[in-house]
DNA sequence: TCCAGATCGTTGACGATGTCAATGATCAGC
DNA sequence: GCTGATCATTGACATCGTCAACGATCTGGA
């Protein structure tokens, strides 16, 4: 039942906010929708640059400006200058707004189990089907992996977001020699149309051999066959660039990813670098093109 | 293809407009988006009072004031007064507005199609199913069968909008003998939650004969089985009423209806009354409650 | 016949939202 | 060290939804 529930509000959100359904606008008032919105999409990319969350949401920078400082009026969020580069501001959660946030996703909750509580259970059970099936085919439908160049800003932003969810999942920012740019490299965009919704980059590790670093998707675009596609997609960039292998390393507490890489027929190898962040180590070798 | 692109197009007028899906916002910016949603809907509903609009679309008297106003500077709809009641204005949509409507159709059509394109035959077709299904799935989970009081203003809304489809499609308004209340009746209202979306009235024919009066459903709300569920409803309240028998008229310009009364097990049977603008008469027995 | 209360459309006021443009601070690259 | 780019902020404006006030009109009952 529960899992029926947030299988629905998954399609909604995807509905709503990457194209628009079931307007939980006035749950209580608490917050106006967009404010509502923005502040859910902080909570799931910071910490990050709000120059990276304008790319990501794709809203103009004065409407961005002025719900976060409402947000921040309210005390759900903080706005910090960035010490690394002064023009900007680092956003951030705070206690109150995730604790509002959580308010706010329990009574999305009720209400679409009032929606459904009208269908008998086999009825329940083939609308979720559906909507999942749906949205599924709809974001097959729409999103592309592209390539894109390496300092295009929505390369920075997905990967500003990689950071971000790694920095809030693990409690910590990734050591410094996770940082910075990671250049030659092949940068891969997977976009719904109007966003960057994920990135993967590829470079050289030695010769013949490349390394698949920073793959992320938004958390609305995990489950739907995406992180194949751009893993696919890095593979083929990998080939025609003449490497013979791949390597990546992850972190066991990364369990989507891992579940990724093996079901793609990547092998556990021993460590291969001094990353202090990685725990776990795969390779996979690839066709030769002739 | 085409008739894919109609499907989708059905889901999405379903999430955007009664609930609120991708976006139909700026197809072109020939109008802003609310002003185009209200042309749509006076354009499938007209000619209707206002007050009855503003019931069925659920907004804001002022809200709907300024819109219209704003359609009408542009001489895309026409409001009138009611010759029979001074406070009323008919909107009715004038050729300039059918005409920048089907444009806008088009648009989205061509927006729908752009979206399925890079999909493969088999998965747009998956793609349409689920939709399909999810969208009667939802409007199942959400409709009700309701009885209102007689004078309900729901239930003139609904029932204006019968009358103003009939004028509509058959190019003229129905004869006097069609107008004005048909009390005493029982009347159902179909509700999506918040706007009446159809109605049917049930009336005493004969001593144990009753009939079968104004049924009706939005466009947008038909072949979801609903038109069943509100037969079933209105027959369940005939049966409570001490009814042997159902009759009713109809005309033969109204398949839809047709359909459903011959699936539901009516017959067809000879004129009953000398109502003008009928061709059709059909009957049931009831099953007698004891 | 007349009057009180209900119905209806319009208008003003307000806040939320999206968009565009101007501004000033800061940074990157030559 | 200078020029052009990047960034956040602010003002201006139109759209939109909501609430309230207003006047015109109608309805039902005395």
């Amino acid at each position: 039942m529960h899992d029926a529930v947030a299988r629905v509000r998954r399609f909604n959100r995807l509905l709503t906010q990457r194209i628009g359904l079931l307007d939980e606008r006035y749950l209580g008032s608490a917050l106006p929708f967009a404010q509502a919105r923005l502040l859910y999409e902080v909570a799931v990319l910071a910490p990050l640059a709000t120059h990276h969350l304008r790319r990501l949401l794709a809203v103009d920078a004065g409407a961005l400006s002025r719900g976060l400082a409402a947000l921040e009026a309210r005390r759900l969020v903080r706005r910090e200058v960035d010490p690394t580069n002064a023009r900007n501001r680092i956003v951030e959660v705070t206690a109150a707004g995730r604790a509002l946030l959580a308010t706010l996703d329990r009574r999305a909750d009720a209400r679409v189990a009032t929606l459904t509580a009208g269908l008998a259970r086999e009825d329940r059970r083939q609308l979720v089907d559906a909507l999942d099936q749906a949205r599924r085919l709809l974001v097959g439908a729409v999103a592309r992996v592209e390539r894109y160049a390496e300092r295009h800003p929505d390369v920075h932003a997905a990967q500003a977001a990689y950071l971000g969810e790694i920095a809030r999942r693990f409690g910590h920012e990734l050591d410094r020699w996770n940082q910075g740019p990671i250049a030659p490299a092949v940068s891969l965009v997977v976009v719904d149309g109007r966003r960057p919704i994920g990135c993967g980059a590829l470079r050289a590790l030695e010769k013949r051999v490349g390394e698949i670093k920073r793959m992320w998707l938004h958390p609305d675009a995990r489950g739907l066959g995406l992180g194949a596609r751009l893993l696919d997609a890095l593979e083929a960039a990998a080939t025609r660039a003449g490497y013979h292998e791949i390597r990546l390393d992850t972190n066991d507490r990364l369990g989507e990813a891992i579940a990724l890489y093996e079901s793609a027929g990547y092998r556990s190898i021993a460590r291969y670098n001094d990353n202090p962040d990685a725990t776990c180590f795969y390779a996979k070798r690839l066709r030769v093109m002739h």
